[in-house]
Formats: structure tokens, C-alpha cells, sequence
DNA sequence: AGCTCTTATGAATCATTGA
DNA sequence: GTCAATGATTCATAAGAGC
């Protein structure tokens, strides 16, 4: 049995991640602080300095991931002035610019957005996931992400965790391996580019960022048992708990004291 | 009664527009050809010029559009070389650079869309459609497009009052408006800024793959009955049929002569 | 266990107020 | 004038309590 290392430092990864060697990991799967937002907790980066307050970290981020390894970065840009902010577009345009593959736009549907009502706009109920590589060629493990075929489908991604996992599992080492490959074939389609998940708000300890699902659908989809996953903005640590769950190393980076002392304390 | 104007003309719009006074409109609503895409048809777009290309025409509709009037482009980069190409971000910040506001960005999540799969990408299953605007202020008729709530709000009204329903449904006629809009307001909720509309299938004749549901959406949401509604693509002239049923003048402008040929003759 | 009902809350946005 | 803080608006979800 190999042993997973789930390992979390306190710092700004711009600093922390020198540290570390040129294409370690195999997936990078982070949600910054947004423009602007959680300005009590970040401090706070405007809209207007966002790229250039990025743009360092990426190339840190090019220089950790592996050639075939991927980037996924959770986004999205709010009102102001009445106006979307155009800020993530220029960052998708500079990190082309330094070398990143701009190789897919993921939408994450969130099925339970703010609620809120105004004279000119309606509630904001998705965020852009994009997709950087440094490669062409990338790996990509599409049949562990294969959803139910029929209406279900959606309704089973976000479930399709814990339970189904552990009963899978088990009939793998039982014997019924074949079977249920079989059955994956008839009754499993892969997914589209929508992702359907509702944030999770239930959770009074720590608010997670994002909810467990959509880092493990993309751990799932992009390493194998084994790989190294990083989270330069770990945040209350979901995607280092999820990476661990699913047999991943994984390395959490996190600037804030508190919640680098949640995370280490599980 | 008024009547209602329903007009079509053969084209380039860049050059039939011309003809058309400035604020003549109070909806663009438009699904260009794509870059590339359906080429044999139109000539094709490369993805390198699409910006050139469109950037004269995007003046052409500021000119022609009301003050409070609305734009919504209906467009997706497709992949090139493995990549998503960025001609749909270059445009963005170029037509702001023009003077128009991003107001918004909707996401049409294409329930149905085309199986498919590729090694390293999912089938697209999303559209962007861009609202731009000429100010911040602008017609919004929000009431028009309200969907009914989810089923918190269901279960929730159904135990307020079994009783009290009927009753209400039972005034309609007797002078209690009052009552009934209190009910109609707790039984529908604001929409958000993502759509779930399948594409409709079977049509051979026309490329066109632009459900009804989609303009009649934004028709309703920026117009009123007897307004001006534009569609320099008219295509297949769904957009101006739906205008037409909805009780609003519509023009609409194609350069391909059997699809002219097409709408003229219903 | 399986229901139903209650309740808190989430990367929101705009108008108003005050310094 | 500009800019920051506060209030009003509002819905899907899951945890938790009760039966």
C-alpha cells in the first residue's frame, strides 16, 4: 500500500511554491479570491490590478505542472457599474500570452445562486471553470466521470459520491468487476462541458468555497490514483479533503492563518 | 388594431442597414455565423478576421439602436487546434472600446445537444449569449419571462392553505385581483441568467440551430407589444416569426438567397 | 427507517446615506 | 464632487428536528 502525503502550508503561494520543483504536480485546481470580494478576509484585490496580481502566480503555476498535467481555475467576474468586468477575459488573453493552452470553458451551474432581485439583472447562477494546459496532449481519464444515461443523470452527479464509490469498490474486489463495466457501458454517458451542482450552504463549521463535488469531478477526470494535486488557495482545505478521499497526494497552500489552522486540525 | 410590420431584405446588413434611420430599434437579437463555421454557406469567417469582420456591422447596430434599447449576441468560440479561440473575448473589449456596455452574460445550456466525444474534450454543451447595451439604464420587462418557484415554495404554499387556494382561484372573477397577484407573486420567481432550452431537431432545410424558446425569451424580457426587433442573421427568420407572433414589428436581413427565399415565402 | 416541516445561509447587486 | 458603508431585496438547498 502506498502511503497519500496531504500536505498544507501557510503562505502566499507566490512565495511558497519556490520551494518546490518544476512539474510536480498533475492537476492544479484552485478558486482565488475574486476581485474585490471577501475584502475583509483578502484584503482585497481590485478589479483593475487583478491580472497583474495574477499573472506572477500563473507563471508559478506553469512552472509546477507537469507537461501533461492541467489547470483548472474557478472564476467569475462580478457587476460593476452596472457592467460585467472584463477582468477575466484579459486574464485568459495575458495567460495565453505566457505560454498557457486555453483548452476548454467549463460552466458550473450553481442550482441554488443567490437569491436577489433588481431593476436591470437577474440572479448570477454559473461560474466559468477554465480549462489551461501546457500540452496539446494532456491526460484526460473521461470514463471516471461517466454519469447515469436518462433525467437521473444530473440529479445523481452530485450523489454519485460516497455511497456509490464504496459499493463500486467493493464489487470490483469481489468478483464483479465485469459486470459492472458492462453495465457502465449500457447505462453511461459521458458529460458535457455543464456542470450541474448547488453550493453547499448547510455546513455550519467552515463555508466551503465550493462545494465537494466539483473538485472531485475534476480530480477524477484529470489524475489517476497516485497523483499530485495542488491548491494554492486552499481555503477551508475541500479540495486536499477530496484528493486525499480519492487516493491523490495533495499539496494545500493557504495565506490565511485561520483557515490554515482549520485545515490542519481536520 | 395596429398592425404589424414582419420585413425581410436580401443582403449584406452592413450595407442594407444604411437605409435605416439611428435609434430605430429596441432588440438585436442575432446568432451570426461563427467562425468557420458553416463556411460552405457563407463564405467563411476565419477565426483571425472575425473581429475585423464583425466590428463594422457591431457599429452599424449602435447606430441603429434606441437609447434604451438592448443587443444580445448569440455566439461561441469554437476549438482550433486543440484550443477554444479567443475571437469571442477580442470582441467583448473591442465593442466596449466602440461604446457599448457589457451588461451581461446568459449561458444557454443546450439540454439535448449533439452526442459526441473527443479524447481530450466533452461535447459543447453551452452557448454564450452577450447583452450589450447603450446605457445603463435600459428596458428591462422582467415580469414577462417569471418561471414558477422551486419546491420549497410548492410545498410551502400547499400547506399554507388547501382551502385558501381554491377560494382565491375562485374569486378570479369577483373583484379580487388583489389577492390573486399576492398568490401569482409567491407561486413565481425571477429567472436566472442561465438558460435551459433543448435545440430543436428534425429541421433539414436550415443550419439554423436556434430553438424559438431563444429569442422568444429575450423578446419578451426587452420588449413590448408594437416595439422593433432586428435580426441582421435572420437565417431561417425565426427570430422575426417569433416577433411576429409576440405582436412586435420585426426587420430582418439575410444574405444568402435561399434563405431570403425561404422566409419570404412563410 | 422514511416522511414532513423549519431554518439558516450562500464568491450577489443596487440604491441610499454619510463622510 | 468621489468613495465607502449600510439596507433592502430574495430563492434553492441540506441539515436538523419532529412524527
Amino acid at each position: 500500500m502506498t502511503a497519500i502525503n496531504t500536505d498544507f502550508y501557510l503562505g502566499d503561494c507566490l512565495e511558497v511554491l519556490t520551494d518546490f520543483d518544476i512539474d510536480s504536480f498533475d492537476l492544479i485546481m484552485t478558486s482565488p479570491p475574486y476581485a474585490d470580494r471577501r475584502s475583509k478576509t483578502y484584503g482585497g484585490i481590485s478589479p483593475d490590478e487583478y491580472v497583474d496580481w495574477f499573472m506572477p502566480r500563473a507563471k508559478e503555476f506553469l512552472r509546477v505542472l507537469k507537461p501533461f498535467g492541467t489547470f483548472i481555475l474557478n472564476i467569475k467576474e462580478q457587476a460593476v457599474n452596472g457592467e460585467r468586468h472584463t477582468y477575466v477575459l484579459e486574464l485568459i488573453l495575458e495567460m495565453k500570452k505566457q505560454g498557457w493552452l486555453w483548452t476548454e470553458e467549463f460552466v458550473w451551474h450553481k442550482k441554488n445562486c443567490y437569491p436577489g432581485k433588481w431593476p436591470n439583472r437577474f440572479r448570477d447562477a454559473w461560474e466559468r471553470c477554465l480549462q489551461f494546459n501546457k500540452s496539446k496532449k494532456f491526460n484526460m481519464y473521461q470514463e471516471a466521470v461517466m454519469v447515469p444515461m436518462g433525467d437521473w443523470a444530473e440529479k445523481r452527479l452530485k450523489k454519485l459520491s460516497e455511497t456509490d464509490q464504496s459499493r463500486d469498490t467493493s464489487k470490483v474486489g469481489s468478483g464483479f468487476g465485469k459486470n459492472v463495466s458492462n453495465w457502465l457501458d449500457r447505462k453511461m454517458a459521458y458529460p458535457t462541458n455543464v456542470l450541474h451542482l448547488a453550493t453547499e450552504t448547510g455546513n455550519r463549521k467552515h463555508s466551503a468555497v465550493f462545494p465537494k463535488a466539483l473538485p472531485e469531478w475534476f480530480i477524477k477526470l484529470f489524475t489517476k490514483e497516485n497523483d499530485w494535486v495542488l491548491d494554492p488557495y486552499a481555503g477551508a482545505g475541500t479540495t486536499c479533503q477530496v484528493a486525499q478521499k480519492l487516493l491523490r497526494n495533495s499539496v494545500g497552500i493557504e495565506i490565511l492563518p485561520q483557515y490554515y489552522h482549520t485545515i490542519s486540525n481536520g
